[in-house]
RNA sequence: GGGGAUGUAGCUCAGUUGGGAGAGCGCCUCGUUCGCAACGAGGAGGUCACGGGUUCGAAUCCCGUCAUCUCCA
């Protein structure tokens, strides 16, 4: 019996948790670190545990998963590849095992060839070893050499470079050797071990082990670790494709294909049905463009990837957009609509696809079956705005060519083809097939320079903006801060250690305890100030704290220098939160958690919280929801505050070990969170301790004491943030009435200048009758006074504004005949004109924007116009009768 | 984060060294007809994205902001 993908996966999560892991699942595909794009490798969920951020929750300290990874853009970027072979991909699973400073070498590779060969059964005579091969700077990794030896013959584990065989988190950080195991896949089981690492599909590495020993310091020294880890991962796809491929590892014949493996297949058949065409494996030979056959299954197997890394990173709230991790993903999107062209589609049908993921992923992910509506949603949208993307290209593409001189001598020029695309995004690939199809070819030599020069432009800004970033802290081993902060404010401490920051009079401040509440669940850092006494030859100091974070568990306050000297390790100080702001801080933070628990009320238990901001001013708050909530919802969840506040409930905080309230849904936590022994439960109503209250939140924040003490709660503003997540912001106590006030005020002024622009508007209308009707007079008046048929006719209309003039030509045209009108008027201290020439003497050479132009230089302005009609003003008034004479003289 | 483009009536858009804010579709009224997306007449509907500046005068030129599209990182 082949195992299936499903039983891969299974057999492996089953394997470590006999070995005592605990499986843990995947993590969301969008990260929590702020500069990854996608959560990119297993071991992402755990690098605050690695960093010594967060303690190991697992006992023994071990773990196991499968974790969804998406690689493109940024750093590794070969999207590009992806379809031309067999194994490169957009999304995959990882599967991984960690050790905590628990095991280390001999376990990790025990266990790996445990599994992969006694359990998996590969031919261990197809495996290699790789190890670190030491260079100038480390030894080698002599301890797994000597481990592999035990499993493999001399010449089956290689030694590695620093780049295939040493891994680091970042420039600094956790580091260590690693080892890869490889594995043969010639028919005839024959590559050696010069094949290894040489890039070769015929020999994959199929499982990374990485032994964290080292802490990489900024001078680019290392040392030694006291708890050592283990970070494994082997991507499923690839050996789900080795094992199916082989007919269970029996015969290597056949080239292997992660698509023919059936996390693929299913796909593979829906998009046949789609299509009507049939998916046959070719792939075009390396660095050659595919030949018509190939480039049908190319196609196919582009699509087949895309859907799975769309739907997964759609399900998980990634949305497609234009900036960001939202732009990679519509990227790959429109990639595939593409592709998909090539199948002959020229509708809608990538959203059809990812049904097909749902139903053969759900099972593991279930989110991508709870979540299939939104997504279909999504990229359904997506294709259409994409189509319309490129229709625009096609009519932008025809007007080039319309136009005369755009393309010489056969060739589309490089501007119009890079426009195209940096502009309007349409792919460089349709402009040379559309060329192609009128006999043209496209400058491509052109366009590659301009995308060298916009990449050039991007990476200097980048470049600019990284010598400005500040290294933060160096967090050496620095003792936890005491947290004092629940009782009192104010306090003396010890001075631990005095960083400067880059900006002058700016510091980084540990102390041996502190009063100060540093940012932690949602609550802002604590500010204040600290004190620095005269004593012996030093002067005394005052520094403002701006902002307290916290690394690991040692509080960082953020000072500046505000008066006197810079303080020095080992004195005591005095220190004092600003308590005005923090009791803020503390009505907004209880308030959110009397507005989570009648969001649950009102609206659904299932309205899980996803984040939340507690600021002085403001709170703010996010939480699964599909849809808006209405006007009632959000009233009612007003009213039910605003109930509790009055009754002046009380407020308790106690520490119990987190077996007691683990898993009690009546108990807010956050799911998946990692809690410590010995968690803080704030609760509200209820007994003192009683874990009874109407509110009870897993909470490390500081709070009122009764209820009654936030005043009045007032909900502003409800948004979107991304697909299933709603965010809700609100004020409370002072900030509530103000924000009433304000309202209101603003409702006012809207309604004032709605009616003043009514009131404008009707003042408009009448000025323009009432100017219609004296045009018509003042014509009449004009025309009488004429002294023969054609005689020009030049006059001042008292008060006439520009718009009066003008009525007053088309009430002059009709009756005319033939001649010159140029008029002028007064009106708020500016003088307006107005010139107009019947056609026919305009045939004749004369020029109304030339005449009226004359006239307004005389009154200290210009102006110009058509030659049949124009307008002109200036700013003295005093000189147009003047100006009007000089043009009496000019036309008589 | 950097570059390019767009923003004008409910919709799709035009607006040419800066000088009357327009078309088609849609909507309302009246009429002719009612078997194709019927026809005729009349009408309502605009903060020309927003804020500054230049100018006698800005949808138009300059600067800034925002939104959308797009390429690069």
């Amino acid at each position: 019996m082949v195992m299936t993908a499903t039983e891969i996966r299974r057999s492996f999560l089953d394997f470590f948790q006999q070995h005592q892991h605990t499986i843990v699942p995947s993590s969301s595909l969008l990260p929590d670190a702020p500069n990854l794009l996608f959560t990119n490798a297993g071991m992402n969920q755990f690098v605050p545990i690695f960093l010594g951020q967060m303690p190991c929750p697992y006992r023994p300290p071990r773990a196991a998963n499968t974790q969804k990874c998406i690689r493109a853009g940024g750093k590794h970027n070969d999207l590009e590849d992806v379809g031309l072979d067999t194994y490169h991909h957009t999304f995959f699973e990882m599967l991984g095992n960690w050790s905590f400073g628990d095991y280390f070498k001999r376990e990790a590779i025990d266990w790996a060839w445990s599994l992969l060969v006694e359990r998996w059964r590969l031919p261990p005579a197809r495996l290699y070893a790789t190890y670190f091969g030491g260079d100038a700077q480390l030894p080698a990794d002599e301890e797994s050499r000597q481990l592999w030896l035990r499993y493999l013959p001399a010449d089956h584990v290689v030694a590695g470079s620093r780049k295939d065989n040493f891994w680091m988190m970042g420039d600094t950080g956790p580091c260590g050797p690693c080892s890869e195991i490889h594995i043969d896949l010639t028919p005839a089981g024959n590559a050696g071990a010069r094949m290894v690492n040489a890039g070769s599909p015929l020999c994959m590495e199929i499982w990374n082990l990485v032994f964290i020993q080292f802490n990489a310091n900024p001078d680019g020294s290392l040392t030694p670790l006291s708890a050592k880890h283990v970070d494994t991962g082997m991507g499923l796809e690839r050996v789900a494709g080795i094992v199916q491929c082989t007919d269970g590892l029996r015969d290597f014949s056949r080239p292997i294909s992660n698509y023919d493996s059936d996390l693929f297949t299913p796909i593979l058949r829906a998009l046949e049905q789609l299509s009507g065409r049939r998916y046959t494996g070719r792939v075009p030979a390396p660095g050659q463009p595919p030949t018509g056959e190939e480039a049908g299954d190319v196609a196919f197997r582009v699509i087949a990837d895309h859907i799975r890394c769309l739907t997964f990173a759609v399900a998980d709230g990634i949305e497609p957009s234009n900036e960001g991790r939202g732009y990679v993903l519509r990227r790959i999107l429109r990639r595939a609509v593409r592709y998909g062209r090539n199948l002959g589609f020229h509708e809608p049908f990538f959203y059809k696809l990812a049904d097909v993921v749902a139903e053969r992923f759900g099972d593991v992910f279930p989110e991508v079956r709870r979540r299939l509506e939104p997504v279909r949603a999504t990229l359904r949208a997506e294709e259409e705005s994409f189509n319309r993307t490129l229709d625009r290209g096609l009519e932008l593409f025809e007007e080039v060519l319309a136009r005369p001189g755009a393309v010489r001598d056969g060739v589309f020029p490089a501007d119009e083809a890079f426009k195209l695309y940096d502009t309007y995004g349409f792919p460089l690939d349709l402009t040379q097939l559309l060329a192609r199809e009128r006999g043209l070819v496209v400058d491509t030599a052109g366009f590659e320079q301009r995308m060298e020069e916009q990449r050039r432009r991007a990476r200097e800004d980048y470049e600019r903006k990284k010598i400005t970033v500040l290294v933060v802290s160096e967090n050496t081993q620095l003792p936890p801060t005491q947290f004092i902060g629940y009782e009192q404010l104010e306090s003396t401490a010890v001075v631990q250690a005095v960083v400067p920051e880059a900006e002058a009079g700016q510091f980084e401040l540990v102390l041996d305890r502190t009063p100060f509440y540093a940012e932690a669940g949602g609550q802002v850092g604590d500010t204040g100030l600290v004190l620095l006494s005269a004593t012996g030859q030093h002067e005394a100091g005052e520094l403002a704290v701006m902002d307290t974070q916290r690394q690991g568990r040692v509080h960082v306050h953020r000072v500046r220098l505000a008066r006197g000297r810079a303080p020095e390790v080992g004195e005591t100080v005095q220190v004092c939160v600003d308590a005005a702001r923090r009791a803020d801080v503390q009505r907004h933070h209880t308030v959110t958690h009397l507005f989570h628990w009648a969001l649950h009320e009102v609206v659904s238990p299932e309205a899980r919280q996803r984040g939340s901001l507690v600021a002085p001013e403001r709170m703010r708050f996010d939480f699964n929801h599909p849809e808006k909530l209405t006007a009632t919802q959000l009233a009612d969840i007003e009213r039910l505050v605003n109930e509790r506040i009055r009754e002046n409930a009380r407020v308790y905080w106690f520490e119990v070990p987190y077996r007691e309230v683990r898993g009690r849904p009546d108990v807010m936590q956050f799911f998946g969170e990692k809690y410590g022994e010995v968690v803080r439960v704030v609760q509200i109503g209820g007994k003192p301790s009683g874990l009874d209250g109407f509110s009870m939140e897993l909470c490390g924040g500081t709070h009122v004491s009764t209820t009654g003490e936030i005043g009045e709660f007032r909900i502003v503003k409800e948004s979107a943030v991304a697909a299933g997540i709603r965010r809700v912001e609100a004020v409370c106590g002072a900030y509530a009435a103000a924000f009433v006030a304000e309202l209101q005020a603003r409702q006012a002024e809207e309604a004032m200048r709605e009616r003043e622009r009514e009131r404008q508007k009707e003042r408009e209308r009448e000025a323009r009758a009432d100017a219609m009707r004296r045009a018509g007079e003042v014509a009449n008046e004009l025309l009488r006074a004429r002294s023969h048929p054609t005689a020009p006719i030049v006059a001042e209309v008292p008060g006439a504004t520009p718009e009066l003039l003008r009525a007053v030509v088309d009430a002059l045209k009709p009756q005319l005949g033939t001649g010159v009108v140029v008029l002028g008027g007064v009106a708020d201290g500016k003088v307006a004109l107005v010139a107009y020439v019947t056609p026919d003497l305009v045939k004749a050479g004369q020029h109304a924007g030339k005449l009226v132009g004359e006239v307004a230089r005389i009154c200290g302005g210009g102006g110009g116009g058509r030659p049949d009609l124009a307008q002109a003003g200036g700013k003295q008034p005093e000189k147009l009768a003047e100006a009007l004479n000089a043009m009496r003289r000019l036309l008589g």
